[in-house]
DNA sequence: GTCTATACGAAGATAGAC
DNA sequence: GTCTATCTTCGTATAGAC
């Protein structure tokens, strides 16, 4: 619920677009206003000040995580399958949101850092519930996020993973049914 | 084979712990000289730009990786078992190095990914070599991934990962050993 | 080897015109 | 709602003294 005119989105979408691509360190406001085809005065007339546009990236995500937690829950093929298969950053409006408040954390954000770690909680919370079993959802979860965080920093081609295309996920989503407690 | 002064090393420290707890924008050379205590142009003297800065870094973690391998390699209770183990960040001079690199790779020095995927590129080769499954594999060092992973993002405590501290991990360890093949 | 002084462009932010 | 001009501080780098 927070923004409503098109040039916010854009400019927030110029400053995730930096965090992902090239850092932190290129996340200026004058690099950020350039990409979405404004003034730096242009920017600042929409988020007064760099917090506010950290701030306005925040809210994007909390909204589009309630989506997500959503999406997980009523997913046909089960929540295991779901999550791992969607783990890969793949550039869904998400995805880049994910990632580029992943960048702030990593700067040291506590705000964004919290706010991660809060939405891992509920993750595991859902896994859980799928599996039963605690250790195996630890475990599922840590392979999510391994697959987050290789999508993250290999590049797309000669990557050492095997699974960041969807394609490929059967062979490892059939290991992880391997240790998944059967129930009646 | 790079650090032979005192002086050089204190600054690859200071570079690394500024990197790793407050990321990219607050490794400057300005902050780089002050936690290791000297000036800026004592700093310029060692490292003569912020570029042969990052390349010590990377020079450094060139080395601590040799001995890493071969640690994998030769560990008494198996290599998933060490790898595993030491996955999670846990602070030692290689650990520090390595995520200290993973934050400039993440803030797209293509030198830095290239040398992590090549790292990585190692582990799943010794980690198949010792469970002989390709898929059990790439899911295991997926999970040492998400050790990783984590450990750099989350706060220790109420951290969401039941596997940070060392004690917890013979749960997740259990779950690995049911889906590794047996051997005659 | 380490320091201070200095140059210069980049980054965040304000004021006011259109 | 967007722009230009301007201010201040920060980040990288050079020169030269100690």
């Amino acid at each position: 619920m927070a923004s409503i005119t098109p040039t916010r989105d854009r400019l927030l979408d110029a400053f995730e677009e930096l965090l992902i691509e090239h850092g932190e360190r290129a996340a200026t406001l004058e690099g950020v206003a350039a990409a979405a085809g404004v003034s730096k005065g242009g920017l600042l007339y929409h988020f007064g000040s760099k917090a506010a546009l950290i701030d306005g990236l925040l809210a994007r995500l909390s909204d589009l995580v309630a989506e997500d937690i959503a999406d997980i829950r009523s997913a046909p093929a089960g929540a295991v399958d779901f999550l791992i298969r969607t783990s890969a950053s793949a550039g869904t409006p998400f995805d880049r949101t994910f990632v580029a408040v992943t960048r702030l954390a990593q700067g040291s954000h506590q705000q964004a850092k919290d706010m991660l770690a809060g939405f891992r909680r509920d993750w595991v919370a859902v896994i859980e519930e799928a599996v039963g079993d605690r250790d195996v959802a630890q475990m599922i979860a840590l392979i999510s996020d391994g697959l987050f965080y290789e999508s993250t920093v290999s590049d797309a081609k000669d990557s050492t993973v095997d699974y960041l295309s969807p394609a490929g996920l059967d062979g490892l989503l059939a290991v992880i049914a391997r240790v998944i407690p059967k129930r009646d």
